[in-house]
DNA sequence: GAAAGTCGTTACAGCGTTGTAAACCGGGCC
DNA sequence: GGCCCGGTTTACAACGCTGTAACGACTTTC
């Protein structure tokens, strides 16, 4: 059995308290003692029961965060970065799946793990706002990702989606780019990053005086490299694109393989724009365009957040706008392409 | 505040006992008095304390899966089967990341997490076998890919990497391929996973009668796509090997990429084949042949080979063999080249 | 009609920890 | 010598939950 606090302070001959202050590094304990404490505690393998000083503690030193999909490269790379920083700050993470499901969204919202966590990085999907107004759990939370409703009570980490994807469809006009394609958009009422990226797509048409043509518009359900690719399929015909900007590189890489596999060439029938950054990307042949969001900050800003609602901080609902920045590669290169 | 067994007591009248009978759904309730007690949690939107409930069973319900690193796909993948097979048994994922850092390692086997998982699921890099045998901490432990030392007293699951590598390579060379070359060998002595590929690999030219060459053989240092893109980089020049076995997909991708960078063409001047079936992979153009792992099996029976342990299985340790597939694509298809 | 079940419900203790408040001890001061 | 004061140590209760054992009421059995 393993070893309790009242083991070691019967080892060491003291209190169980004096003990429980030598563990938790409380002054006001003399040398001599805290030298024995210690002794006990490294022969008996001491290690406090995390379940016991949480109940009553009523802290657990565990967040929680939910994502859709650790199999999407994004978010594996978000978590990564998650799970470093709040492992600077001495916590662990709890890692769920919802799937992008509603169901299992609104479990997590509702407080599924509440007790087991202190605190909740959520990056929801298909979450509306009715879902976070009328939350009952009172679990600190930040959100990741797009804005869900106008003005949810929660703390927020997002980019400027609009102007990322304003930059990311000028940058391909500038190449000389005429019939741009969007891939990616979305119908469901929740799709906000869609509806995000494509309006930025359309600032960029206006500004350059291109035609908004709405059979360039592919829609993809689910954001992933099948769909990519058959989103692609879809937009090839007599009247193809030149370029395509896939609203995350997933999409992109999907896209990417169907219009290699047709014998089209990238990026000089056809550039190609991703939006992520995520590894794959880099070493794509031709390696993917597009545009990096900064997910350390966001990690990082996310779990700050946090640790700042987890201290107390009951001021309003606060806002962090990572920045982002364009990352063209071999996909839509500078240079001339006429 | 948040309900408690007290509360939702009262306000049914009946005792915290009797409450906690329907909370956890045994017999011996009348209807009447479950139906009242169920509209006062409703009413209350009660939700058990899992910190206490845990320190009273001595149970959390929470099993840790420690791998090297999210970021890398396999594990990424790996970790989506993992959560899913846990959902199933009603038990919640916590991730740590090791990146394969011995210290870190060693105190996740150490038992960092003890108090708060009820088992755990570990993917080592750098282990060795006296980390296991020295264990102190008594949390059921389930390793994941490489045995580590001869006879660590642990459930283990893996597959054959000999007879894999050993397949990968003899369908190279019955493609005609006579310059085989190995990419991802490691000289630490911990490197169990990268041995044994080599071992099959070599075992593969044997029986084909072919030569092994060990300029064909190159290090990489990390499995990562980088390393991939590096190493194959050596291995160009005058007598370049004319197909590669990379011993991770990640390095086959670096690898590929370097191959079609400096203007080779695969299959055509250099078939590629990796291992672990990773999406990427899929999509990747010419897509890649590679070995397939059976992810969701590995995860399932680790989950499983742990529901045995918790329940008090103590058999000797157990050993499971995930059968694997080779899956050809057209980084070294079918068909002639002469 | 009394003894022996059966079912539904309850009181109590204790899981391992920590905050509170009080006790203890030795030295310096009047 | 007695008193006060500071640092050090301790006893106790409580965090929310569930297993055990026991209780009361009601039914069955001979």
């Amino acid at each position: 059995m393993r070893a309790r606090l009242k083991d070691v302070a019967e080892r060491a001959g003291v209190s169980i308290k004096t003990v429980s202050n030598v563990v938790n590094g409380h002054p006001h304990v003399s040398a001599a003692t805290r030298a024995r404490v210690e002794a006990a505690i490294a022969e008996l393998s001491y290690r406090p029961n995390l379940s016991a000083r949480n109940l009553r503690s009523g802290r657990s030193g565990v967040v929680a965060l939910a994502v859709p999909d650790l199999d999407n490269p994004y978010f594996a790379e978000l978590a990564t970065h998650v799970i470093s920083a709040a492992d600077q700050r001495g916590w662990t993470v709890l890692v769920d799946q919802t799937q992008g499901d509603p169901g299992k969204e609104r479990l997590v919202v509702g407080g599924i793990r509440s007790h087991l966590i202190d605190g909740l990085l959520f990056s929801p999907l298909a979450l509306t706002h009715r879902d976070l107004t009328g939350r009952e759990d009172h679990t600190p939370m930040v959100l990741l990702g797009e804005r869900v409703g106008r003005r949810a009570p929660y703390d927020h980490v997002g980019i400027d989606n609009v102007a990322a994807a304003r930059a990311a469809t000028l940058h391909l006009a500038e190449r000389g780019r005429r019939r741009i394609a969007a891939l990616g958009a979305q119908r469901a009422p929740s799709a906000a990053t869609a509806r995000l990226r494509l309006k930025g797509y359309r600032q960029a048409l206006a500004a350059c005086g291109l035609a908004a043509d709405p059979s360039l518009i592919a829609h993809a359900p689910a954001w992933h490299r099948t769909g990519g690719a058959e989103a692609m399929a879809a937009l090839l015909g007599p009247d193809a694109p030149d370029a395509v900007f896939c609203f995350n590189d997933a999409l992109a890489l999907g896209a990417l393989r169907t219009l290699l596999s047709r014998g089209y060439r990238v990026p000089e029938d056809v550039m190609v724009m991703g939006f992520d950054d995520i590894e794959d990307g880099r070493f794509a042949t031709p390696s993917l365009s597009t545009v990096s969001p900064g997910k350390a900050l966001i990690a990082e800003s996310a779990v700050s957040l946090l640790a700042d609602r987890l201290a107390g901080a009951t001021d309003g609902p606060r806002e962090v706008r990572v920045p982002h920045r364009l990352t063209p590669r071999e996909s839509s290169p500078y240079g001339e392409f006429p």
